[in-house]
DNA sequence: TGAGCCAAGTTGGCTGGCCAACTTGTGCTG
DNA sequence: CAGCACAAGTTGGCCAGCCAACTTGGCTCA
């Protein structure tokens, strides 16, 4: 909590994240008590030898990730321990089973080339007559099938996939290293019955419900990458959100659009 | 775009508000055309007659709600014209039915005031032996059933919507005109199985699958005021939430934690 | 022609300062 | 004793400026 804690590389580079990385960690660990009180901002920047600025831009990320709420006029205060996933092992599947512990498999059923169809060109941006990859993958917690994996992938993407070994357990680790970046991405989650192919794949009858997990995932320059959607066996898997005044990414739609 | 539109009072309050909603809209009106580019912060910092770091509070908001991306070295790139809801539009299932143009409907099945339990009392950080006030609440959008809805008050809140009477469309707006504010939220949505209340009310066969939301809403103090599981009928919607590497409020949870 | 260098443009990050709006506790007053 | 006024403390918001890191396109040179 003083300034020679920064000296650590707790986060990367910029001097906020550190901050908030520092400060995220004495929140978990309940430093400030359930319910308790932060310090002051201007403690804070006197504290760390950063600016006031500096230091508002730290609990801008805690706010935003619901660890602490604020207001005018009073101290900030801890809302809760809650553990928000970085943003990779969110969007990879082995990075997430791998910060729990678990040993992620995934095994390749099908991967084809073909036009893409008018649904997949308006999600992945293409002119008419492109060619995509389309993915088949079954994936697995410690031996247990637990979700079913569809992804289009654009042909610049597709390239470096299909040279990919059919038993790779991760794919966007092998993408990042060829430039392709991941960096945004628009996630619809509802419910959803399984097919003839989900109910082969996971052991479950078909009709049974999963819950359905829809990704647009693309790159800094605003280029979409991959078109995901991954179906969970109920029980599996849940999905958190947090959101506030301040920050609401969340909404809640009718109809089905697909 | 120039600075009389700030003029007008489009958003509350502050400069980087009013920014931000002049740009949401010129973005999704396509002003600067589907995957195009945004003028430099500094030129919109002259076009509105505000600094710099004003531009770029608004535009923060923009890339939350993952309208825009933004990379050191170009100008940001427009995304989609992705429609994010206000927090108020997420949080009252009145506020959500009304933007879409239906008629939402409620019926309080029933009311009943009893000691909270140990999950309860975890969830709204009440101490041993309190009280909680429980509605079970069938919604409706346009007549047809779309949802039950079942709530957990602490007292404070709860004594107030017991004063409300039965057919009452809405409760988050009487409430917060008794100074009841609702500024964060947790989600938590998966799947679940409906039981007998819920085919009885939804019409649909018991064990059939629902989507579920569960929330927990607190005030600016971080105080509890609500606890809710919601539970949807498949079809009727879904959940989207955007994310991107410079902020992530959404996460993925093994196991069941209720 | 092709590769590499370079400069201009742009966003990321940080500082220091100022005032307004709001909360809270203290102490005074009726 | 209850209620009100006030002052101190705190966050929200805005500004002006500075430098670093990065991207892009054009130019030079082999």
């Amino acid at each position: 909590m003083t300034d020679v804690a920064l000296d650590q590389d707790r986060a990367a580079g910029s001097l906020y994240r550190k901050v908030a990385a520092d400060l995220r960690e004495a929140i978990t660990s309940g430093s400030f008590g359930e319910a308790g009180r932060l310090p002051a901002e201007g403690a804070l920047a006197e504290q760390y030898g950063v600016s006031r600025g500096t230091v508002r831009q730290a609990l801008a990320m805690l706010r935003a990730d619901g660890l602490v709420t604020s207001r005018r006029g009073t101290r900030r205060v801890v809302l809760g321990t809650a553990r928000v996933q970085s943003f990779s092992e969110l969007l990879s599947f082995t990075h997430w089973a791998r910060s729990m512990g678990e040993e992620p498999g995934g095994r390749l059923e099908s991967l084809i080339r073909r036009p893409a169809d008018a649904a997949e060109r308006e999600h992945l941006r293409l002119e008419p007559g492109t060619e995509v990859y389309v993915t088949l993958r079954l994936r697995t917690l410690s031996g247990t099938p637990v979700m079913v994996e569809r992804t289009v992938y654009p042909p610049r993407v597709g390239e470096l996939v299909a040279e990919l070994p059919a038993d790779v357990v991760s794919h966007t680790e092998p993408l990042r290293e060829h430039g392709i970046l991941f960096t945004d991405a628009d996630h619809t989650i509802d419910v959803v019955a399984a097919n003839a192919d989900d109910a082969r794949l996971l052991g479950c009858r078909r009709g049974s419900p999963l819950l359905r997990e829809r990704r647009r995932t693309t790159d800094p320059t605003g280029t979409p990458v991959e078109w995901s959607q991954d179906r969970y066996l109920p029980g599996t898997v849940a999905f958190s959100v947090h959101n506030s005044l301040a920050a609401s990414a969340l909404s809640r739609h009718a109809r089905e659009s697909d």
